[in-house]
DNA sequence: CGGGGAATTCATCATCTGTAGAATTCATCC
DNA sequence: GGATGAATTCTACAGATGATGAATTCCCCG
């Protein structure tokens, strides 16, 4: 009877549980994705996971969390100068949700979860709204920089609502391109048209 | 010992157990809205939502079905032409948001449960595609309105997740006057604009 | 080679969940 | 006024959930 106790070797079970926890987040929203998931997912005991992150409310923050450079982006988007920009910048979001399987599980986990969770929506906010997309904005239009910023949220956050979570069609299957030239001029517009008075 | 059994008098228990379900759902979503807080909600049993609704599935989707005439918004939106009908559909838009207290907890409702209930999405793809939007834009512009219709649904949804569920400033406290000129003009080109090549 | 500490699991708890069935009270019709 | 049926509540169950504390096994340092 020798089942409990330390592995031997090297496991990365918290790497393995991190892992596990993005995708059932990205899945199941955080209520819906349960420790004892997270735990098969990892092949691994769930109160193993306590043991690693406390609790599931510290899990889902350690682990959700976005890698967003906003001063890489800005240079991005900015070189070839104004023209285009909202093209570019639709361009460059629905790259990071269609090409990157490793950060989709977070975006979809927290814009699944800031529906119910405080927690998500704070993290939602501040991806939308200080700590990111305005730090771009602020960039290219100083004036309403603020007002700016969470209109193209809006339309970037509903995009993705409509595409990957909902799966509205013909949205869902839309190419990435017809949606660029679709979008792009709208996004914009928000970023340097006139937006109406107060 | 005189507590169970029926009570004098109408209760009219049966529609404050559909009012509670409401505001439940529209608060904590699906799973966050326990059928003991509806009961609680009712002053009632839980039982009798139970007897009443026969399942939580059955219930969500009893009390949770929109009021939505296309017709109806047909004519109120096209009657002046067709110059400005993206501001007019964004002031009804936010019109049934701010102004109808009945409406609301169904519509954030229905929004924060799609999330994760393949029950709601489904009810949120039909009010954003064929059953609602798109019966109003195949009236306005018949080529490709189901890009349109998901378009504007994609921009509708985002605006509406920002403002009233994210509670994303500085667009949850702006003049719904500021945002009918902000948007309007972008939810315009998505009706009737050009869209780009496929 | 012995001991401290980290990794991992076991067993368990208290609570909450949706749901079911039986029991009780009332209104209404013959 | 007795019977029938609807309204309402009580009690309860079986399963899931987040969390805890102790037990077990292994690695590493002295």
């Amino acid at each position: 009877m020798a089942r409990s106790g330390r592995r031997p070797g090297e496991s990365g079970a918290r790497e393995r549980i991190a892992q596990s926890a993005r995708a059932a987040f990205g899945e199941f929203g955080f209520d819906g994705a349960t420790i004892r998931i997270i735990a098969t997912g990892a092949a691994v005991d769930p109160a193993l996971v306590h043991h690693y992150f406390g609790s599931k409310q510290r899990l889902f923050l350690s682990v959700m969390s976005l890698p967003f450079d906003a001063e890489f982006l800005k240079r991005q988007l900015l070189a070839p100068g104004l023209t285009g920009v909202g093209e570019r910048l639709v361009r460059f979001f629905l790259g990071v949700w269609d090409e990157q399987p490793s950060v989709r599980p977070i975006l979809t986990g927290i814009v699944r979860s800031a529906m119910t969770e405080p927690d998500a929506a704070l993290l939602l906010r501040d991806f939308l709204g200080r700590q990111g997309l305005f730090q771009l904005v602020a960039a290219i239009a100083p004036d309403r920089a603020e007002l700016r910023a969470v209109l193209v949220g809006s339309q970037l956050i509903g995009l993705a609502m409509a595409r990957y979570i909902v799966g509205l069609e013909p949205l869902a299957s839309a190419d990435p391109e017809q949606l660029v030239a679709s979008i792009g001029p709208a996004i914009e517009r928000y970023l340097t048209g006139d937006l109406g008075a107060a």
